[in-house]
DNA sequence: ATACAGGCTCGCC
DNA sequence: GGCGAGCCTGTA
């Protein structure tokens, strides 16, 4: 066991896990635990400070990808590279913030979610999960992630819980249809699985994609069995760091028109889109995550249903 | 209970 | 290129 303490300012570490971007971080006593590419983390915030343990036991052995060359083994980077990798510490909150435009809707969303940051998912990792999350809800997301991390991942222990690293495509790739419809994927079983035998045999290089440009990576993802305009933008957003990209989803669309459109009496969805990627901005991403958290926690605490809450605004 | 979810795809117009 | 229906399954 590795015990880290190092300052994160203008971050929350809660409303971060907890605002739909990633979906298989679990509550423990004071913090979460949860994986960040293969190895096991407990992660806690005090105030500004970030206090990160990393599992115990065999530690990123040498054959892995930080191995180098024949002899010489490089170290591990540094459990607090790690971490600030991952949650993206090293964004420039403030700048983001300040960039987004001047309007009420934005100016609460951004005073809402103060220290909500957008995460650096491993691709895969990613891709599949949103794959599972067409037509769900988080909390059934959440269940499809960890369904398929312990049927097909590696268990880790770490601070006396149990988690698993997320299959990769390979494994994916050769389990049956069936063995995925067991982790309640439904009718998105047979997407998933095509598309990791896209990723695994080579043909869909999705590492090698981080140098397209936006236009042709969002193609690229498009062509994968399971994967529209929605996904898409959503892998580009929380994987390939593309912080321009703008998800809408039903979500979205709702808060968009009633905030933006409230007058417009039809609205095609291609005006919607065209609106959403330019008055947000170049952090685009980053405002839609803002917008969408506060909807969402919003309306969870108000205990109003959606449908009501709809037509209160109306 | 039963409508409906943080969509994609296809067939139709 | 827009629109509607079907697809699986758990949740409210």
């Amino acid at each position: 066991m590795k015990l880290t303490e190092f300052p994160a300012p203008d971050f929350d570490l809660t409303m971060t896990l907890d605002s739909g971007q990633v979906f298989h971080w679990e509550k423990v006593d004071n913090g979460f635990v949860g994986v960040i590419g293969d190895r096991a983390f407990c992660v806690e915030q005090r105030g500004e400070m970030l206090r990160a343990l990393l599992e115990g036991g065999a530690p990123a052995t040498p054959g892995t990808r930080h191995a180098n060359g024949a002899g010489s083994q490089e170290l591990a980077p540094p459990v607090m590279q790690l971490v600030t990798d991952y949650f993206a510490l090293d964004h420039p909150l403030a700048e983001i913030c300040a960039s987004f435009p001047d309007d009420p809707v934005m100016n609460a969303a951004r005073d809402f979610c103060r220290g909500l940051r957008i995460i650096r998912q491993p691709k895969w990792e990613c891709l599949a999960t949103f794959i599972c999350s067409s037509m769900k809800q988080v909390a059934h997301i959440r269940q499809i992630s960890a369904a398929l991390r312990k049927r097909f991942g590696d268990p880790r222990k770490i601070d006396n819980h149990v988690i698993h690293t997320f299959p990769p495509a390979e494994r994916i790739a050769r389990a049956s249809e069936t063995e995925l419809r067991e982790c309640a994927l439904g009718y998105r079983a047979k997407n998933l699985r095509a598309t990791a035998q896209l990723v695994s045999s080579g043909e869909c290089n999705l590492e090698g994609w981080s140098a397209l440009p936006n236009g042709d990576l969002r193609k690229n993802l498009c062509e994968l069995p399971g994967v529209g305009a929605k996904i898409a933008n959503c892998v580009m957003l929380f994987a390939y760091e593309r912080l321009r990209a703008f998800p809408i989803d039903v979500w979205m669309e709702r808060v968009l028109k009633q905030q933006y459109f409230r007058r417009a009496r039809k609205l095609s969805a291609s005006r919607l889109r065209g609106f959403s990627e330019t008055y947000f901005g170049e952090h685009g991403g980053y405002a839609q995550q803002y917008l969408f958290h506060h909807a969402r926690a919003t309306s969870r605490k108000s205990g109003v249903s959606r449908n009501s809450s709809v037509h209160r605004a109306l």
